[in-house]
DNA sequence: GCGCGTTAGTTGAACTCTCAACTAAAACGG
DNA sequence: CCGTTTTAGTTGAGAGTTCAACTAACGCGC
């Protein structure tokens, strides 16, 4: 939708917007190369593993798994699909809906994850929590929940 | 470097790390969605023909371009090489450094960035600015700052 | 029970990104 | 000067993502 009058941003807030560009896109970077390098996985895949290994016995709709993994369904296809020739996950038959998949997690997908968490774990503590004071972790914290609930509805 | 001891997330920091990577990945995602509907480029684009306008004379050797606009040298590589062929960018040579290529963005390319940006500024407020408080938009720059240096360095 | 809109999930093509390998030129060191 | 090491930038292959199109099954309304 083009609005008739943009409503620039002021100097502060280009400010702000940069800066926040640059440090996400940063951070997520970082993360994703390290993840690559130690564990051969993207981010995106890594995250899909965790909410399998979450989920009661390992299991999870198929669209659930794109919601909370924050997937597109296109996406969490594809992925599901490397995953399953990797071993790490394998796709059933859902009883209740014939329509529907559910992914589970192999026990071989669980020791990957395993393995590969410690390392992540680190990286998110050293490029984020040891960077920020206990304040501003609170306040990253009240941020991204508005955000989040905010373009949850968009 | 894997730790002999992981200093795991407790919950309200893994509670944290998530709302932060829903609500970034989120953003990101709707903005480079609006960004590709509207003006039929990506982000990461958008962001170089920015630097771009804004360098005297609209040119950029690539290696401060990759810089400024967070790419890799591979990426801004396949970018400009793209965007050259949509006229909106032409590369020149260096005339100091044999080696060096300089980008310059086009009238062409100049006009797109000028009819993309109000809709993704627009974007930007919507999604993010009209989301927090004042104190939290100054919050997140404090936050933003200190991660990006954080980053810049390792 | 039937038609129709909705939902679940997949697929292939086009595009972007990453990584490693590569060329070429500059800069350094003796 | 000459050999070595950096730096600049490109390239191609491989992998991931997106978008639109598609199949199939559910479920609502009559």
């Amino acid at each position: 939708m083009m609005p008739v009058m943009t409503r620039w941003l002021d100097p502060d807030e280009q400010r702000t917007w940069r800066a926040f560009l640059t440090a996400s896109r940063a951070l997520m970077d970082t993360l994703d190369r390290e993840l690559q390098r130690d564990a051969g996985i993207p981010h995106a895949y890594y995250e899909i593993l965790v909410r399998l290994s979450e989920a009661p016995e390992r299991r999870l709709r198929m669209s659930e798994l794109a919601e909370s993994s924050g997937s597109s369904r296109s996406r969490l296809s594809h992925a599901v699909a490397r995953l399953e020739a990797a071993g790490w996950v394998r796709r059933e038959d859902c009883p209740t809906d014939r329509r529907g998949q559910i992914a589970h997690l192999t026990d071989e997908g669980f020791a990957k994850l395993a393995a590969a968490a410690p390392g992540h774990v680190e990286g998110v503590r050293r490029h984020l929590f040891d960077a920020l004071s206990p304040t501003q972790v609170e306040q990253l914290r009240g941020i991204s929940e508005v955000l989040a609930e905010r373009l949850r509805r968009a």
